[in-house]
DNA sequence: ACTATTATTAGTAATCATTACTAATAAGGA
DNA sequence: TCCTTATTAGTAATGATTACTAATAATAGT
């Protein structure tokens, strides 16, 4: 595995997003610093990065979604708007694992966010 | 909303169901009683049913699956066999709801499962 | 039950996120 | 510095899903 400047900036872009990037978006972004890096390349360095553990994907619903690895958190994701919140809250959970090897998971909240709340009260 | 026969075929294999099923999968199913039903049709009425929550849309890795709702439960992925695991024991989550109105969530949990842990040992 | 309305269907074409392919390029060890 | 080969840019292909259209069938009103 070598290091490019194509996968530094694309890991910079998701370790400095706020937001849950797309890989259209991260590419649309990295084209600002290398005005002529492909989809292509966009799309296999998130996926190597994905299997490195360095950053991770967020399937809701559209399109796959990229998150940095900073502190374990979980997400909800807004049924209006299809903004998706961090949740950093610790949820401890509880299981007998009976069914294999479990090596991560994620709770999946839906519902409305404040703004879209807010929106209806108008 | 109209009642039809195809709707009815859809929910049925839906519900009956032990698996996960995808949108392929259960188009070939449903062509066993309705020789001449499209595709599109199987994947409206799937997303028809999943707006009337009559049925549930999991999307793990790959295509979306679709799966019953019955009891409330949660899924395992096995990154081995893509494998998914229904999980139906109870797990309690505590949450300052400050994030907005939260109207579901689920929990997926991704490792190795029995089947695929037996087999490594091989 | 008959008819009119219109939602739903079968069949097919289009879309669009993602992956595959290929020749050119560049990372990094010798 | 040179050589090997992983990685890239650019583009074509794939494949799940959605859109479109004329034909069909469900249901409300008579």
């Amino acid at each position: 595995m070598r290091v490019t400047k194509q996968r530094n900036l694309i890991l910079d872009i998701v370790n400095n997003s706020k937001d849950h990037l797309s890989a259209e978006e991260i590419h649309k972004e990295s084209l600002k610093s290398i005005k002529n890096i492909s989809l292509g390349t966009v799309y296999r360095n998130l996926n190597n990065l994905v299997n490195e553990n360095l950053i991770k994907k967020i399937k809701f619903e559209e399109f796959d979604r990229y998150d940095q690895i900073n502190i374990k958190h979980n997400h909800m994701f807004c049924t209006k708007c299809h903004k998706i919140i961090d949740i950093f809250e610790d949820i401890k959970i509880s299981l007998k694992n009976k069914f294999g090897k479990i090596n991560d998971y994620e709770i999946n909240f839906k519902g409305i966010c404040n703004d879209c709340l807010e929106k209806e009260k108008e």
